[in-house]
DNA sequence: ACCTGAACACCGTTCAAGT
DNA sequence: ACCTGAACACCGTTCAAGT
């Protein structure tokens, strides 16, 4: 097309922005606009030539982040196995974007394709689960909401720079350091936090979860 | 004690200053050190003198927003309901506190004396269930990270300005803007959303968790 | 001991101007 | 059409100074 200038830096598009705006955001777990510029060797202001503000761009990010998500599954294995596989994968996927993760599914519903296919996905193997309409919407609500916390949590813990191991020793500490005659179920909770992964007690919480929505069909 | 030079205004304490804060992070669902120091009419600069900095004045925030929470909760009832109630207290209490909520139980468990008293309350009925030390460690993880998606979401729409209403008729509007033969079933939310009250579904939530882990003990 | 003020290194965004 | 630069109204925090 076009080519007749000098070769002048890349040409700004939704798409690069978006792009880079990501890859800062995963690296710091924020970003700002002029961050973001200096990264894209533009003045700041170029941006708002593409996006309105910051949270129509932050709103582009997480479509593009969902984009992440492997394929909707094989459809091995039963409904409720497929959506748990599903869950897992989702919940990694928020983990790969921190600085993103929180206003999934915590935002107005009018996303872009990517976050509608996934919700059709977990909708419809609910159903397939047996649940009517209006149980799986609320069976949907409820497991964004368990994975949203878990994700806030998980996030939290890299804003301190601390991975699981040294997470799980603060906790630990803190707990065991609480008066067992006055709390004794804290105190006694330093002795197991230790022995639960992250990732064990993401699956437990959703097994439960799964099979709640399961026995009420 | 104290009392001799001219009435200059109000001394500034660790309390006064948290208190301002959380009045203030309610009043706007943030703060900034500057508007605190201006509504304590004082240098920006004096609270530094009580806190080392805004991370710690956020903890002693979350530790006096607990401190909200209805009494422990008479006897009346099973474990399991006298648990569930508390969990509607607790939510609510993150509900009146929405530049606070998100730090709750994501923080590192060395918090105040009310956070603490929370968490023995919640494990000792856990384990009243029946539950052991390992299995109520896990059923309280579980709990906070659902309430704490809940919360999230809940301070979500009140960041948007919108209330339960307005933000289910923008749910309702956006599901039901999406192609009904591609995805049938997102289509179909459309029409269960907005019957679906918020404090409804959080208790739904809450019962299939807490039966979960009851049938599990 | 406690508070102040200037300063530093940042923010998001508007607006008039350049090419 | 697209990008720039100065400007505005903000941030949290350090540091030397005041009382």
């Amino acid at each position: 097309m076009k080519k007749k200038g000098p070769p002048r830096r890349q040409a700004l598009s939704r798409e690069r922005i978006v792009e880079t705006a990501l890859a800062l955001a995963d690296a710091r777990g924020d970003f700002s606009m002029r961050a973001l510029g200096q990264r894209l060797r533009v003045d700041p202001m170029a941006i708002y030539r593409h996006f309105r503000d910051k949270e129509a761009l932050l709103d582009a990010m997480v479509d593009a982040a969902m984009a992440g998500l492997k394929a909707p599954l094989p459809d091995s294995g039963t409904p409720r196995e497929r959506l748990h596989r599903m869950c897992v994968d989702f919940l990694a996927c928020l983990d790969d974007h921190p600085g993103v993760a929180m206003r999934v599914a915590t935002t107005r519903p009018t996303l872009g394709p990517h976050t509608v296919s996934l919700t059709e996905a977990c909708l419809a193997l609910l159903r397939e689960m047996g649940l009517d309409a209006r149980e799986a919407t609320r069976g949907f609500m409820m497991v964004i909401r368990f994975i949203t916390g878990v994700a806030a949590a998980n996030e939290h813990v890299r804003a301190h720079g601390a991975n699981e191991a040294e997470w799980q020793e603060e906790m630990r500490s803190g707990y065991a350091s609480v008066s067992p005659t006055d709390h004794p179920n804290v105190a006694a909770m330093a002795n197991e936090i230790a022995s639960l992964g992250f990732q064990e007690e993401f699956e437990y919480g959703l097994d439960l979860l799964l099979e709640g929505l399961e026995r009420r069909r």
